[in-house]
DNA sequence: TAGGCCATCTGGTCCT
DNA sequence: AGGACCAGATGGCCTA
């Protein structure tokens, strides 16, 4: 049975290699497809994907090759084996290996990780989405997950208070700001992250 | 260099 | 049974 290699990258380099066997699971190829094909129209989602770089991960450099090998719950190696894992070629050969020592286990497993990837990529989605809906400074820096979440809800305290007080939100920000919160000290949304943005809000 | 952030893998659990 | 979800572990990158 020969092995095939998938090349998730579109410039046909081996960034994102994935060992499986062809003729071996037909589901899972059909699953790996519909990956690839999400894959490529996710990265027109996040303005931050393409950064710099022509991979939907800019920072992610292991391939999946390198991922089988050095996860934590991966098999050891066989012995004698070590030696010739400096060639990168040799590297993704040995990992095919071990893919057919146990092929069932392995395809699943494989399996199971590009849907967990695809999951994960469903929620950095959201939060790229959640990103361009919270206010932040024209020069800043991308918000970290944590970062996004609380400011939002900051954000949504912040909104809610708007609504129940009736107030133009420009007016009642300025009134805020005027007096220095001194009204809204256990505001939720007074905090430092939000209150600083504040100012850059385009209320009109 | 330490710490923060992130992507990924993995095994367990729950759900359909 | 298979997929979704979750949390822990790990390693890479970046920044102060």
């Amino acid at each position: 049975m020969e092995d095939v290699l998938f090349d998730l990258d579109q410039d046909g380099t081996t960034d994102y290699a994935f060992w499986g066997q062809m003729d071996q699971n037909i589901q899972f190829q059909s699953q790996l497809d519909n990956f690839l094909l999400d894959y490529n129209t996710a990265g027109q989602l996040s303005p931050w994907s393409n950064l710099g770089s022509q991979s939907m991960f800019p920072d992610a450099q292991l391939t999946f090759t390198d991922l089988d090998l050095q996860s934590p719950g991966a098999d050891a190696c066989a012995d004698g084996e070590s030696s010739s894992m400096d060639d990168p070629l040799e590297v993704t050969k040995h990992s095919a290996r071990r893919l057919s020592a146990n092929p069932p286990y392995k395809v699943q497993r494989h399996a199971a990780n590009i849907r967990e990837r695809k999951r994960m990529l469903s929620i950095n989605s959201a939060f790229e989405e959640l990103r361009c809906h919270v206010p932040t400074f024209p020069y800043e820096k991308r918000l970290s997950k944590i970062d996004t979440l609380r400011l939002a809800i900051a954000y949504i305290a912040l909104l809610r208070e708007i609504l129940m007080s009736g107030c133009d939100p420009k007016s009642y920000v300025d009134d805020c700001m005027k007096s220095g919160y001194k009204n809204h000290t256990n505001a939720i949304w007074n905090t430092s992250d939000l209150t600083a943005r504040l100012s850059w809000i385009k209320w009109d």
